[in-house]
DNA sequence: TCACAACGTTAACAAATGTTTAGATTTATG
DNA sequence: CATAAATCTAAACATTTGTTAACGTTGTGA
């Protein structure tokens, strides 16, 4: 019941929730710490949790068909992340969640978010809201690769993902931009 | 409360709605006819209807800082559509909606929306399941984008838009892929 | 501390994609 | 039906972006 605390500050934001409530749900959820590095979800399995960030930050990334890796996205402190979509699906998973450093989650079980729906009050509002935050999040993503060219998408990462020149290297955020690095190298002299 | 059959069908297969609740919801929407070529929604105004669409296609679009058009979706026959991120967040829109075809459309008002939310035993969960369902859409869409070649994309396109290329012409559909017409055409001969 | 891997930059060249212009065909509409 | 607009293709050239290879720096684990 320790650590929790800014989950259930979240929770308290988005839905009417009770003090007591919100502690039965989040007895129902396990810490886990994952050292720089260190792989924290793997392609090819069904996903059966969502991790909640702490502290730290993971990397999204998948692999084409001709082998090369795809950074496709990163998750900062106290934003959900999992492979959602084959989570909802009950299908395998395509992404690879990676631990880029020191990172502490809040792990919540398929089990815990089923209950949540099930017997939290506003269960299915606070999942309406967090799927309505990432479709704002994909729709403002996908509006910028049509109308924003790779220079300009760089020059407003940081909007999206704060400090992010700190805490990835430029290969990453290269390959984030849909660009090779040495591409990105160039683009920042001029 | 004519012509909602489509909408109550896709309504009873995502949750538990008897019919009574599901008449008194369809009584708050309405019935809009748009012509071929017309404006269904324009930037610059805060979008307070969501459309069902029963019979016809919607192109969505963005127009970039240099004047030129993107197109950004093709909104088919049983889909919902609206510039939903603006709609959320009650923003003026960005987004052009408009007909390719006669289209008949159900419209729902924000205050039909927000009545099914308050009212409907299980409209949070019709919400969810909503937001979820376009969370997947364009989750895929962002994964091909980084891992399928415009080609390859090109080549698939009818998986999500089946019979697009006999209802849309090929300039939006280039636009649509990231690429010019002329490219596309080149594109096709390989 | 040392050695090796990871990282970032640069240059030269290759491939992909955009731009402009033109022409032929189809489609919409009075 | 006739005309204008929209659409598609094509070629030539320009620009953007990727690939390969090389080099120096930085970070990291033994």
């Amino acid at each position: 019941m320790n650590n929790v605390e800014q989950l259930k500050y979240v929770m308290k934001q988005m839905i009417n929730i009770t003090e007591e409530e919100c502690n039965i749900f989040l007895n129902k959820t396990n810490l886990k710490i994952f050292k720089k590095g260190e792989v924290v979800s793997k392609p090819e399995v069904i996903p059966n949790e969502i991790y909640f960030i702490n502290k730290g930050i993971i990397r999204v990334s998948i692999i084409d068909n001709e082998g090369t890796e795809h950074t496709i996205h990163f998750a900062l402190e106290n934003q959900f992340i999992a492979d959602y979509s084959n989570f909802m699906q009950r299908t395998p998973s395509m992404y690879t969640l990676q631990a880029l450093e020191e990172t502490e989650v809040v792990v919540l079980p398929r089990t815990t978010v089923d209950w949540g729906y099930q017997y939290l009050s506003e269960g299915q509002k606070l999942g309406r809201l967090i799927a309505e935050y990432y479709f704002i999040y994909q729709d403002m993503r996908i509006k910028n690769t049509y109308i924003l060219t790779p220079k300009q998408r760089y020059d407003r990462i940081t909007d999206v993902f704060p400090n992010i020149h700190n805490r990835a290297p430029q290969h990453m955020i290269a390959s984030y931009l849909g660009i090779t690095p040495i591409h990105l190298s160039r683009l920042k002299k001029s």
